[in-house]
RNA sequence: GGGCGGAUAGCUCAGGGGUAGAGCGUCGCCCUUACAAGGCGAGGGUCGCAGGUUCGAAACCUGCUCCGCCCA
């Protein structure tokens, strides 16, 4: 009786769970519960009008796996979601697409009425987000919804700005600020983009003296900038200039005279000609020249880039357009000095990508430093801890170098600050809209025209969405909150800004930890941008492999310190592990009659041995599951939860329970139900905060299969496994039989002998293990277990070290056991024997380094102590192996031949003589060569014959072809420098030494990786060390 | 100019002083009654280069090369 579809169908399930999990009030955090200890995570709020991207899909994951988990785990969970208003973005998709349908600017319309378009674009597309988060399945608290302009969050923001102007935290200035001709707004400067080397001109021209004396010749990549020049500075310490300071210039196109000053920090005498042009007010660094020297500060430049009325005859001019002619006119009087390329840096507008221009202008500061110091304090004294950790310096980097904040931006679409104006120029901030002048009590108000910057009010984000200024419970409850999630792209405009902000109103941190994720980029590791084309709609792709793939993809991929680049192969193998979990629950569903869960422990169920391993397993995998969790190790988590249900209970566990559930004997088959059962709920509890529809979904159909009892109606409702101690005897005594059957499965791969054909018919095959306990459990029934995985008609076992010698058959060796396949009439005896060879060679390599290790008196007697006994043991344990695989080798090939020891070239002490003979370079190139000709050829080959499969049939050759260059310019290397060396190029003897037993090693380690891979085959496969 | 990452199997990447790993791809065998989105095997590595520390380095230190990112 099966209940379940043969294959799992991600559309049909992950499409009926979300409604059912939110009408049922999962999602809600309750603010009144303070019986739990409260989680809470503020989703980072994506811009309302867009749409979510991979990077945002990460997010969620990485949040919506860690409120699960901690849900299941018995907190009061809370994940506050909303949206930001995204200022500058969205005023210009709107301005863009007013243009494009009304042919109207935001002028044409009004403020008013623009902001009610903008308004009505945002109920337009501001629910996307939120279907897409659904799609998800992020378990987002929707009751707390909030968005950067709504009443709640504005009046926050007022608040604040208010507090600060009070406390003197917030002024307004003329200073030069950043600004963008396309977005027609002041920037702050994190909203710059620098290009390091822009490929630009510098360009030479002369200004002539005021007296006629002579001339001083500047450079400059902006000629345009010219025209705002009010000095020439020299270095004081120059002796071409000296005479010349003080003196004035004439301004060749607008005929005003200007000083020339000597100016030790501007000026780098070895640059260009040494003097330089200073324009006040179009750079920053002329400003502070500006501002040492007295001089005069000439706006040249209209707020859209074009040249004003300073600029004379070239007024009107855009500034790209006033470039050339001011190199035009300025060579018509004769100045032009020439020019050469020149790489410069840049500063580009984040949005827009348009070259900033340095302007002069009235804005609106917060004074950071004093909000800065306590948000440094706060994570010096572990308040707040960043993870990974190297994200510590980049903060307090930052935060130690802060500048001023410019807020103001020229927009319309933002939060008006609250400031108003009289005619007489007084300020009046306020929370209310003032009817009078708090100075002159004017009645004449006018608002700043201007917004705040979007990054003020989502600074806010961790306490304005919970109410405050008001002292609300949900603050109470879940402020601070417990964890920052988010990329390390927005670590100064946000999580800075938010910890200045939480610290400041609130007098706590808001957040305990900052897991900053890496970025997402594509599979050729470029980042993903609209203009590259490359950006994938997390909807697409859970559409496509299910929300539960991708996730679970995600969180495979997110490892500290690396970015992540998503290739589609990924996700598909994550696709075929939910299926394959469907299909484990799938295959339980159709074995589980009579089986009714009732709660009890199955540990104590239990009957058999592997019911006892894959329970110790489990258990394993819990604990490494959870502790991977909570050092927000995603990978390492999904990876435990992979490799368990996939490597351990659908390859081992199912199949060793086949028999007991298709046995006689009730209780060992309800024991294997019950275990079974066990295992896979367990399992989706581990997995569900990675793949929250399938497990539901399994959950269910699971729950209704088996009763009840200690299943809720939902997996949500459900308890997290728990930590606990691992059974290490059940996972040690069990863990040969493993080995045995893989021993097994071996000599049949490796002897090229079909599952059909059975073994051990004639001549039994034997099994001898030395280990008591576990000559126990194969005589007890696992021996059983063993013919039927292996299809062995008879198997004979031996409380023993070794097997008896049968002749003509192959032996399998492992840790505590031997097997013995007779092969008499299926096989030659060459065959085996070269097998066994190269089995030996294995071992021998390996055991070569360990005696030579074991023979060194320095690493006895300084290793630790635990060290060498671990290598001693391994050392008995390879020359039992080895030992073994002689004797067998013998009575393979007969009475007639001796064993006589092979003797192995890494056995050979002296290390020149193990080496194979000199040749000459010329002949070890000359073989490279023609080895990658050879390749090439067969590439060649399978082209014109298989021309419809290329890449299918080439694929194999061309490895082959780049692994013989490989090979053979290794090699040609190793000859190459051993030429060098002999020629005479000789290093002192000791370290020559030492780089001889160097390579050595590394030669033997390539051999003994092999050991290892035949060593853990045999012995089945262990647990992971640690 | 300063800082932070990265370079490990064909590809994508874990690991982090004591036996080099995973997934995908490749090769061979198997449609064995949960799953071909599957099973069982196999092959594949001087862990970027050069020094140093250490009994022992892929890992720690120094320098270099290349690739990202951040800041000025």
């Amino acid at each position: 009786m099966t209940e379940l579809a043969k294959g799992y169908e991600h559309r049909e399930v992950e499409a009926r769970w979300y409604k059912l999990w939110k009408e049922r009030g999962y999602f809600h955090g309750d603010e009144h519960d303070r019986t739990r200890p409260a989680f809470s995570i503020v989703l980072p709020p994506p811009n309302v009008t867009g749409s979510l991207h991979l990077g945002h899909a990460l997010t969620a994951t990485l949040q919506d796996i860690l409120i699960r988990w901690k849900k299941l785990s018995g907190f009061n969970t809370m994940w506050l979601p909303g949206t930001d208003h995204a200022g500058i973005a969205t005023q210009m998709v709107v301005e863009k697409e007013l243009k494009r349908t009304e042919k109207k600017s935001r002028h044409d319309l009004g403020r008013a009425e623009f902001l009610r378009r903008v308004w009505a674009w945002k109920e337009q597309y501001g629910s996307r987000i939120g279907q897409q988060h659904e799609a998800l399945g992020a378990c987002l608290d929707w009751e707390r919804e909030r968005f950067t302009m709504d009443e709640g969050l504005s009046r926050a923001v007022r608040e604040v700005f208010v507090r600060l102007h009070e406390e003197g935290l917030i002024y307004r200035e003329k200073k030069l600020i950043n600004w963008c001709t396309d977005c027609r707004t002041a920037l702050s400067d994190l909203e710059v983009e620098h290009e390091e080397a822009h490929q630009g001109e510098l360009w030479s021209f002369a200004y002539p003296l005021a007296d006629g004396s002579g001339e001083i010749v500047v450079a400059t990549t902006r000629p345009e900038t010219m025209l705002g020049d009010t000095a020439i500075a020299v270095h004081p310490d120059d002796d071409r200039y000296r005479a010349l300071v003080g003196k004035k210039v004439r301004h060749p196109l607008l005929g005003r005279e200007f000083p020339i000053v000597a100016d030790a920090i501007l000026v780098d005498p070895k640059f260009g000609t040494g003097a330089v042009k200073v324009t006040p007010a179009h750079d920053f660094n002329d400003f502070e020249v500006g501002k040492r020297h007295g001089l005069e500060f000439i706006n040249i430049l209209e707020l859209d880039g074009k040249l004003n009325a300073a600029a004379g005859p070239l007024a009107g001019l855009d500034r790209v357009a006033a470039r050339a002619e001011v190199k035009r006119l300025v060579g018509e009087l004769g100045l032009d000095r020439g020019a050469r390329l020149h790489l410069l840096p840049l500063g580009r507008c984040q949005r827009s990508q348009t070259v900033l221009e340095p302007l002069l202008s009235d804005q609106w500061y917060v004074k950071i430093a004093p909000l800065a110091g306590p948000a440094i304090e706060a994570v010096e004294q572990g308040k707040t801890r960043f993870v990974p950790e190297q994200w510590t310096n980049t903060y307090m980097a930052w935060m130690r170098n802060i500048h001023d904040w410019c807020i103001s931006r020229q927009l319309w679409w933002g939060h008006q600050i609250p400031a108003w104006y009289c005619p007489d120029g007084h300020v009046t901030v306020a929370r209310q809209t003032p009817s009078a002048c708090s100075t002159c009590g004017s009645a004449a108000l006018r608002q700043d025209e201007d917004v705040l910057d979007t990054w003020f009010s989502s600074g806010l984000w961790p306490f304005s969405t919970m109410g405050w200024p008001d002292r609300t419970d949900t603050l109470k409850t879940f402020y601070p909150t417990s964890v920052m999630e988010t990329g390390h792209d927005i670590i100064f405009f946000w999580v800075a800004r938010m910890m200045m902000m939480g610290i400041h109103f609130m007098g706590e941190v808001p957040f305990k930890t900052v897991y900053l994720h890496p970025m997402v980029r594509d599979s050729k590791g470029q980042k993903m941008s609209k203009t590259r084309g490359n950006v994938i709609d997390p909807l697409v792709v859970s559409e496509k492999y299910g929300a539960d793939a991708l996730r679970f993809t995600l969180a495979a991929l997110t490892a500290q310190g690396r970015d992540i680049k998503l290739a589609d192969e990924r996700i598909e193998g994550y696709r075929a592990f939910a299926n394959k979990l469907w299909n484990a629950s799938r295959f339980a569903l159709m074995n589980l009659e009579g089986h009714v869960d009732g709660g009890g422990d199955p540990r104590a169920a239990a009957r058999t041995p592997a019911d006892r391993w894959i329970l110790a397993r489990l258990q394993r995998a819990v604990n490494e599951t959870v502790e991977a969790l909570e050092a927000f190790h995603f990978n390492d988590a999904a990876n435990t939860v992979y490799h368990f249900v996939w490597h351990e209970l659908c390859d081992w566990y199912i199949e060793l329970s086949k028999e007991a559930l298709s046995a006689d004997d009730a209780g060992k088959k309800a024991a294997a139900q019950a275990v079974l059962v066990h295992c896979l709920k367990t399992s989706y509890l581990l997995l569900h905060p990675f793949m929250p529809f399938i497990t539901e979904e399994l959950w269910g159909v699971l729950r209704t299969r088996v009763g009840a009892t200690g299943w809720p109606d939902s997996i949500m409702a459900g308890r997290y496994p728990a930590v606990g101690p691992v059974d290490v005897d059940a996972e040690r005594a069990f863990t040969p039989i493993l080995g045995i059957i893989a021993a097994i499965r071996n000599i049949r791969g490796e002897m090229n002998i079909a599952f059909k054909v059975a073994l051990g018919r004639a001549t039994p095959v034997h099994v001898a293990v030395a280990d008591t306990a576990t000559h126990a459990l194969l005589h007890a029934g696992e021996s059983r277990r063993i013919s039927r995985l292996t299809n062995v008609e008879h198997l004979q076992l031996h409380l023993a070290a070794a097997t008896p010698r049968v002749p003509q058959s192959a032996v399998g060796v492992g840790n505590g056991f031997e097997v013995r396949v007779p092969l008499a009439g299926v096989i030659d005896v060459a065959a085996e024997t070269a097998r066994i060879d190269k089995e030996l060679a294995r071992v021998d390599a390996d055991l070569d380094g360990i005696e030579k290790k074991l023979s060194n008196p320095n690493f006895v007697a300084r290793a630790p102590a635990e060290v060498v006994e671990k290598d001693r043991a391994r050392g008995d344990e390879l020359r039992t192996t080895r030992q073994k695989l002689i004797n067998h080798r013998a009575v393979m090939q007969g009475p007639d031949q001796p064993p006589e020891e092979k003797t192995m070239e890494t056995n050979n002490p002296n290390p020149n003589q193990s080496s194979p003979p000199a040749q000459p370079v010329a002949d070890r190139m000359e073989q490279a060569a023609s080895a990658v000709v050879e390749a090439a050829k067969d590439a060649m080959q399978a082209v014109q014959t298989q021309a419809g499969e290329f890449e299918k049939a080439a694929a194999p050759v061309i490895a082959q072809a780049r692994q013989a260059v490989k090979k053979a310019y290794a090699r040609a290397k190793k000859a190459v420098k051993k030429a060098a060396k002999q020629a005479g190029k000789k290093k002192p003897a000791k370290k020559a030494a030492k780089n001889a037993v160097k390579k050595k090693v590394a030669k033997k380690k390539v051999a003994r990786k092999a050991v290892k891979k035949v060593a853990k085959k045999k012995g089945g496969k262990k647990g992971k060390k640690k």
